[in-house]
DNA sequence: TAGATTGTTAATCGATTAACAATC
DNA sequence: TAGATTGTTAATCGATTAACAATC
């Protein structure tokens, strides 16, 4: 696994141990709280700067923001959501964007019309053709693809016309073996279930 | 990586080039489909056992049919959900349990007598205090947690006591540390979307 | 038999861990 | 100064890739 896939968790604990007003932690402190060891701990924080302090230990506020601004916490990319059926309902009301360097600032369904009453974080849900429109007026940069998967492949060309070339994908359609540049994070559901099933199966989870 | 989280990829392509009547494929045609090396492939799928045949390649169907009882897709293990805010619901909607080796039996929430009048597939949410009477009748084996990460270590804590010790974990909630030997696959769907903030903010994704 | 493609070993690569000198 | 703990190099480990003999 490589570093940026650990620095979120990273920012996590430093969060909670920003809470509890923890100002300082070594490396080994960190390892028990994780369960990385201590040198991987120093090995990747050092990958971003020297954080730390030989004799002290790190600065968890310091280093909080740091890794913050690694991850861009900050940036507020404006962010639409396509489809809204149960699971972008669940992520659009779930996450908290703004915390995490996102800005969510309009919604997508086939069916708005059916959905006319609802808001969800005071957005309401516009028709899918809207689209263009609503891009070149808004110019959003990050898409999240809660579509079914034979509506995606027309929707990702569409988005990428409009210049949008980032996307949280749950969708199982492979956008970078069409648009290899773009910036793709997926998050396959169906994959992690049966990872579970094969765990149970195999691991003695049922006796 | 390791083979077992590519399984559930393999398992899906195959799936893919059954549905198109493909019966034979090589390990390189597939690695050109899937993004892997033939090497890579060959090497997986020798792990279960030689499933291809010098010459010819793999046979879609038989290969499919073993990588699916590798996965344990035919279990149909018992499955509750835990939680049915809109997360749940989306899981409890989106999710076809039944193909992947589960059976979804029960959904829980606190809030149960606001949900008096929904159904999702047919099942009505129960009140959690209903769990261990419920759980003792039915003995399901996994869990689903959609639960707020404050309430999930007692939610935990009660499902061990009911033996069950396999969980599908949308929560913060570090199982493993309180409970080493139970069986846990983890969502995280914050630090997946923080992976997209650092990717777009050091990829150069907003020009 | 000739061609194709696997199964499998060996080589490479990268990531993790261990060790320790630097330094606060 | 002595103790603690980082930063960093070297050693280990595991996973990926390349190569090729086995064989259908």
């Amino acid at each position: 696994m490589s570093v940026i896939k650990r620095l979120p968790r990273y920012y996590r604990f430093l969060g909670e141990l920003k809470k509890k007003d923890i100002s300082r932690i070594s490396s080994r402190e960190l390892s028990q709280m994780m369960g990385f060891t201590a040198s991987q701990i120093r090995q990747d924080l050092n990958c971003f700067g020297g954080f730390g302090q030989q004799g002290y230990g790190y600065n968890v506020d310091q280093l909080r923001t740091e890794i913050g601004s690694i991850l861009g916490v900050d940036n507020g990319f404006k962010t639409i959501i396509i489809g809204c059926g149960n699971l972008g309902k669940a992520i659009a009301s779930h996450m908290a964007f703004e915390d995490r360097g996102f800005e969510l600032v309009g919604i997508f369904d086939k069916r708005s019309e059916e959905m006319q009453d609802i808001r969800i974080k005071g957005i309401s849900i516009s028709p899918i053709e809207d689209l263009e429109i609503y891009c070149r007026e808004v110019e959003p940069v990050v898409a999240v693809l809660c579509t079914p998967t034979t509506a995606t492949p027309d929707i990702v060309d569409r988005l990428i016309n409009l210049g949008i070339t980032n996307f949280w994908n749950f969708s199982h359609y492979d956008i970078n073996s069409v648009y290899p540049q773009a910036n793709v994070e997926n998050v396959h559901l169906n994959d992690s279930l049966m990872t579970l099933s094969y765990q149970i199966t195999n691991n003695g989870g049922v006796e």
